[in-house]
Order: structure tokens, then C-alpha cells, then sequence
DNA sequence: CGGAGTCTTGAAATATGTCAACTCCCGTGG
DNA sequence: CCACGGGAGTTGACATATTTCAAGACTCCG
């Protein structure tokens, strides 16, 4: 982990600035928050916190990707978030976290220091409602994510979660062309997220890209070729989600 | 559903005072709160709320068990919670609801209208705070019943279950035997719950009964017999937990 | 007493996991 | 610059946990 003390920037400026748990603040507030703010660096693989660890500190993520994850004395693991740029790190009034959280992608943090932070929730009504509708839609996305791990099949997960990836990376205002994806994981960290091996993640891909529905440039980097059929496959809506 | 106006009790003998969201209100705010309440019963088996449902009250569960549940276009369909007394139907700033809430046994809720009860909420801290708690409980019980869903096996699930159980009727204050404990649901939303199939239920439970580590009275009442196998099956802990 | 819902149990089918070998990258260090 | 090495991905053959299909038994309630 390295403190990036040079790439301070101004709030104002900042990419995640009206997604982030900041979105709503008025330009006073974003003065107190910006008086408490550190940027911290981690690269790809970095493990930023344990599970059971104590929160120091909190912090949104400001750029790059990482995952949460639960893993069993065994070794099985099963990811239970993944953390895209204007996410959260943290809860109100939980000083200890439950899972690891691990940077996938080099990354950089915008943090601060717990204590002080939850001091300025109580006077900040903005910053405490945000927090609260973050993780509100956090337990949402989970409880959607139980549907897929405990009922959907190797094909249906994929496809979600490649439906997922496109929903939220084009939410976050990609600039660039709408059909440039970034696949942040690798299968086996899909596998872990779908609860399957990276096999069948192999597979499946593979499937999807035969198919047509995928195409890959790189590693790293595909499109949806054919939504219709991406989203058919999902299993979420029989009609593959065309209203005409 | 029934309004049932003749069993208004007062809410400092309520059996769920102490662990509801009013748990940490003064005898004041009670007392509001006591002004708004309405209590209504549904049978077993009713739907409570269906996805999609305008939240026009939110309440606490009194009496009984629900389930919160997905289904899928095609039938199959995943638990994502359960609820016992003293848990929370409605969540702050949410108008709607997505998963359906169904009573698997009769049941009694503490009811309030929504938008008296989110002004309520504005003026009182106690039941705001209590509210938020509640919410990020639910979030890491979904979020361990992902890994369950993801990676464990179905003894795992099984084993995890009925430890579960034992855990929230313990918790809820049970005066009776430690060891009686009750199965509010039938094998088939058992499996719901798991993502197992019903006869997968059936066959796992029988071979727990066979191996002694439960005993069933009848069909819904059931005593641990041999903890440490219980939780050695559990898969959390390598070493079943023990202390020593 | 009947009947429906619940549970049990068996046999067969299958989706996914496991094991294993091989390829393809891509970055590193000589 | 090339060779090397290791991580990532692919693919096949096989194993298996769980599902599916099916039949029957139990139990509770009207």
C-alpha cells in the first residue's frame, strides 16, 4: 500500500464525485470531507483488508476494481461484492468488517479516518442518508445475487453477471464507445463470484463466444455482439426482455 | 388478512419490546409510536406482499414466520430471508418492495403507515439508528448465506440451517427447554431456502436422523442431539468448534 | 373415511466438478 | 532480443453430487 500524497485533487474534479457517498453534499461539506481525505494506492493482488480486521479507516473507491470475499478453512471461496469506482468501503456504526477485500486492479482509495468521519455524519445529514442508500442497494444486489447462486445454472449465471458488467460500467458514464467492455477478473475470480470452477466459467465463455452473443479482443477487453440473445439467456424474463 | 382491533396491547408488554425496531426507544417515543400501530393477522400460507408492491405500511413481525422469496419466470424460486419475531417488513426511504413476503404460519404484525412513520422517523434518532442496524444485519446474513448458496455442499447447507435455527430461537429468549426447537417450514421451502431440491432435504435429514445428531418429535419439532457433529457439519470450522 | 399435502425412497439422468494435459500469453531477466 | 517461466485459459475424459422422475407411505384435518 503506498499514501499518494502528490495526487491529491480537488473533490470538485474528482470522477466519482455524484455517485460516490459524497454526491449529495453541498460545497460546504465537501470542504469538511476534503480536510479529511487521504488518497491511497494499492496494486493489483494487494490484499486491502481482513476479515475481522478493525476499521481505521473508510473510504470510497475512486479508481480500479476489487472484490469481497468470503473463503472457508478449506480454501473454497466465494466472492459476495465486487467493488467498481464510487463504491464504498465501510458501514455506519460497524467498526469490524466480515469479509476480505481485495484489490483485483491497481487501485486508489479516497479515505478517512473512521472516528472523525463518523463524527461528521452526525452533522451531516447529506453524507449519513447516502451511506444508508448505498448499503440499502447493497442488500438488494445481494439478495438478487442469492437468486443466482442458489438457482440459476452455469449459462444463466454468466450471462448475468456479463449483463451485470455491461449495466454498470455503462451507468458510471463510460465515454467511450457503449459496446467497449472491460472484463476486470479473471475466470477463476468469476468462478468464485458465480460459485462455480473456472471450467465451467471456461466453458461457457467459450460457448457464448461460439454462439455469438461475445466477442472478445482481448483478454481484458469484449462487446455484446447480440443483446437479445445475452439477456434470453440471463433467465431473468422469457421473452429476452424485448418490449416491441 | 384480518384487522384485529380487540388484542391492542400495550407495547411495554410486547413480546419483542426489547429487540424490535423500538428496542431502543423511551417510554416517550414509544408512545408515539404506540399512537400509530395497528396490528393485522394473516393465516399461513398468505401472501403478505408481493413484488412490486407500493409499500403503503412497513411493520415488525409479532408473532409467527415469514419468508421473504424470488421467483423466477419458470417457477424455480430462491428464500432470500426469513423472518422470525421482532424482524422488519419495509426499509428507510423505500417505497417498494422486491421479493415477495409470505406467512408460513399464522402470523401478527405491528403495523404502521409508512409516511407517518418515516416522519416519525425524521424526529426520532433512536428508531433511525435501530432501523440502520437492523438493515446492515440483514446484509451480512445475506451476504454468509452466499457463500452457503455458492460453495457449500448440501449436508453443508442442511447443517447450517438447523444451526441457524437453534441460534435464532435461542437469541429470541426461548423460556422452554434449550434443546425443543421448532422447524417453521416444510421441506419443500427448506430446499427454497438452500437451492436444493425437496427430495435432497428429505434424504439429508434422514441420514442426520440416522447418524443421531437430531431427533424429531413430530414432524415440526425436532431436538440437537449431538452439537459438535452438528456443527462439524456445519463446514465453518474445521475443528467443530470446540473450545475445550 | 377420504383426500390432499407432505415426506420418503429408489433408479436413472445430468449438470457441474475433478483431474490432467496442453496452449497461449506476457513480462522478466539474462 | 530471445528464452524462459509462470499465470491464465482451453479442452477432454471421467467422476459424482444433486436433480429428475416415479411410486408409495404417512398424517393430519375435514
Amino acid at each position: 500500500m503506498t499514501v499518494d500524497l502528490l495526487s491529491r485533487q480537488n473533490c470538485s474534479d474528482c470522477p466519482i464525485r455524484h455517485r460516490a457517498v459524497c454526491a449529495r453534499c453541498s460545497p460546504e461539506e465537501l470542504d469538511q470531507l476534503e480536510r479529511l481525505k487521504t488518497y491511497k494506492s494499492f496494486k493489483a493482488g494487494d490484499p486491502i483488508l481482513w476479515r475481522g480486521d478493525t476499521l481505521t479507516y473508510v473510504a470510497s473507491l475512486v479508481e480500479g476494481v476489487a472484490t469481497l470475499g468470503k473463503t472457508m478453512e478449506d480454501g473454497r471461496t466465494q466472492m459476495v461484492g465486487l467493488l467498481l469506482p464510487s463504491d464504498f468501503i465501510g458501514r455506519p456504526g460497524r467498526s469490524e468488517i466480515d469479509f476480505d477485500v481485495v484489490a483485483v486492479t491497481d487501485l486508489t482509495l479516497c479515505c478517512f479516518q473512521r472516528k472523525p468521519f463518523e463524527a461528521l455524519i452526525g452533522s451531516t445529514p447529506h453524507i449519513a442518508q447516502r451511506l444508508v442508500e448505498m448499503a440499502l442497494d447493497e442488500l438488494d444486489v445481494a439478495r438478487e445475487w442469492m437468486l443466482l447462486l442458489g438457482r440459476k445454472t452455469a449459462r444463466e449465471k454468466i450471462a448475468t453477471f456479463i449483463n451485470m458488467l455491461v449495466q454498470r460500467q455503462h451507468l458510471s458514464g463510460a465515454e467511450n464507445d457503449k459496446r467497449a467492455l472491460v472484463l476486470p477478473l479473471t475466470q477463476e475470480q468469476i468462478a468464485n463470484y458465480l460459485g462455480l470452477t473456472l471450467e465451467t466459467v471456461s466453458r461457457q465463455l467459450s460457448a457464448m463466444k461460439k454462439e455469438g452473443i461475445v466477442q472478445f479482443s482481448d483478454r481484458r477487453h469484449f462487446e455484446v455482439v447480440d443483446f437479445p440473445a445475452l439477456h434470453m439467456a440471463t433467465g431473468d424474463d422469457s421473452d429476452g426482455g424485448m418490449l416491441v
